[in-house]
DNA sequence: CTGAAAGCGCTTACAG
DNA sequence: CTGAAAGCGCTTACAG
């Protein structure tokens, strides 16, 4: 099949290129009746514009792209990013953007992906996740002039806007609750420890404790995996001082925690309590449901394309931070039994 | 900062854009000196040739596209589609194929954005999941000459090419493991009954357990999702002539159904075996682990990238079997404590 | 309000 | 082996 072009259109309409051009674009330069005219036209024939044309004549490539850096095993599971990219294409289905996908094994291997995405003029802006401190790919990212904005913070991403969450204020909350249902010896297992916003939660976490003179509050640092989360709950229930509540930073080291603490023949809630970061329908699928901090993954993907969108327009756009995180309560978490 | 071009490229090495353009493609054309001297100049500048400039040139569009049809709640935690997409990249990667992504909630729309797509230019070919039984998406693919490779069957999908597998041996392996570990009472509990893959293992499901003799081979449909998952199983439990071994169309329904048991208080594998299809983290990363029918979902994927790649070259490409399913056995399948 | 034309950055026959 | 040129399908100043 051939497919249609403005000429095909100009033709039948018996006006020039241009006029179809402004027309579809909803220029001024053409009368409202030729204009509902062309349209009709190319309502009838099924056209879309050529997007390598237009993305030529300097418009733009009308796609974002996202970067996926996870090991194979852990993407398939994490509903982190699939929650993002359901929140982009809301925003992004509207405006008819496209989103380009490319799965990365480090953020220099990333860097690349961005400059080439660039070189090729595929791309009108990125969405970059993962920050951490002093992150390789921010000058890039401004030396190259390409859209940006961050997800996670706060911390320094330069000129580049971020959407934020207050996950400081989170895990206070989450401490705060667990002290109140009665515990005092509370550990938590953390996403890799190079990453923004786990240090912010590591250090809110550590003032939080200290601050209600909790003395145990210890953070093992893992990597996200069951595997790793298994580990970490092992080193933590293996001890003498074992703790009677773990705060995981997500969903998986949680329900592997949970199952740890099953093979082990601990009751949870009775003899552990468990608090997941980041709700997902994975919290609610075992049992006991897992109490989380919940947040809405795919708001906030939205908020993000929302604000790229308005980046790439021209306008400027500064920090903003995302719908609050809350606490779920489930059947996860409950005074300890036997707190001696 | 200005992308380098072709021009660029041209100037500096005293040549014409299209001695370029041949020594870039690997075209003849230019002497070997020449070639080298080109393209160590591109490799100076960062040259990335514009993808809308050479899409528009008449080759490709170096993109192909996915679309992503589940509700946003299953979408995060299913692992299929991140699997697949992590098989792609390994061979697209190769080859500088972007992935376009697209989320959509009907077949329906998913034709809209096929059309949509074609028009643009903006893919060379798509991949298309879950195929149907005189599936709509067929026909507007061949009318629109749209390459494209189908992940799943076997089943009618006319001139497209098909990534099968033999869910059929896989599910009687499955059954006659349950019978010789003693189960006389299999359930199974299947995703959209309306799906072609469910269709073929129903059938294969109820086929093996006629031909042992089992008259409990009761088929209860859900659609993935682990609120069905668990509805699904407390229906099967309830009734006094429970099952003792359940098989499970996906992991995330399995999962939900562990749960069920354990909050009906009946022991894994001791009261009920259970069995997921579709391994993936998540069956390791419950207690007890679950038993799956294992396959390597990226290694599908990079298979149906494979094929598409070729049939875009014009090659012809025929229906492939992929990986065998086999079954892994974990902690979640046992001899029936009691079988009265 | 409309038409004719240049130009985006490539690829690819067509001459030399 | 190389250069000059047309053309892909749009967008957008520039004349009328």
């Amino acid at each position: 099949m051939k497919r249609p072009t403005i000429a095909d259109i100009a033709r039948r309409a018996g006006v020039s290129k241009g006029a179809v051009s402004y027309a579809l674009n909803g220029q001024p330069g053409v009368s409202e009746a030729t204009r509902k005219r062309i349209l009709s036209i190319a309502q009838e024939i099924g056209f879309s514009a050529n997007s390598a044309a237009r993305a030529l004549s300097g418009a733009r490539a009308q796609a974002i792209g996202l970067t996926l850096c996870r090991p194979a095993r852990i993407l398939g599971i994490e509903p982190w990013f699939m929650g993002l990219i359901s929140g982009f294409e809301a925003e992004l289905g509207a405006r008819s953007y496209a989103l380009t996908l490319q799965v990365v094994a480090t953020p220099e291997q990333e860097i690349e992906v961005y400059r080439r995405w660039w070189g090729e003029r595929r791309i009108d802006g990125v969405i970059v996740t993962d920050i951490r401190e002093g992150d390789v790919r921010i000058p890039v990212l401004q030396q190259l002039q390409l859209p940006a904005v961050v997800i996670g913070g706060p911390g320094d991403t330069g000129s580049i806007a971020q959407i934020w969450s207050d996950d400081a204020g989170a895990i206070t909350e989450a401490v705060r609750y667990l002290v109140a249902l009665g515990h005092h010896r509370i550990a938590r297992v953390s996403g890799n420890a190079d990453l923004l916003h786990t240090q912010n939660r590591t250090k809110a976490f550590e003032a939080v404790c200290a601050s209600l003179g909790l003395d145990h509050a210890l953070t093992i640092p893992a990597d996200y995996t069951g595997e790793e989360g298994s580990r970490a709950t092992r080193r933590l229930l293996i001890g003498g001082d074992r703790p009677t509540a773990i705060i995981y930073d997500n969903d998986v080291m949680a329900v592997a925690g949970l199952a740890v603490a099953q093979e082990m023949g601990l009751s949870v809630p009775g003899d552990l309590s468990i608090v997941a970061w980041d709700d997902s329908p994975l919290c609610s699928l075992v049992h006991p449901p897992l109490t989380a901090l919940s947040r809405d993954i795919s708001a906030y993907g939205a908020q993000a394309a929302r604000e790229l969108l308005a980046a790439i327009d021209g306008q400027k756009v500064g920090n903003v931070e995302a719908g609050r995180v809350h606490l779920t309560p489930r059947g996860s978490t409950a005074p300890p039994r036997q707190d001696l």
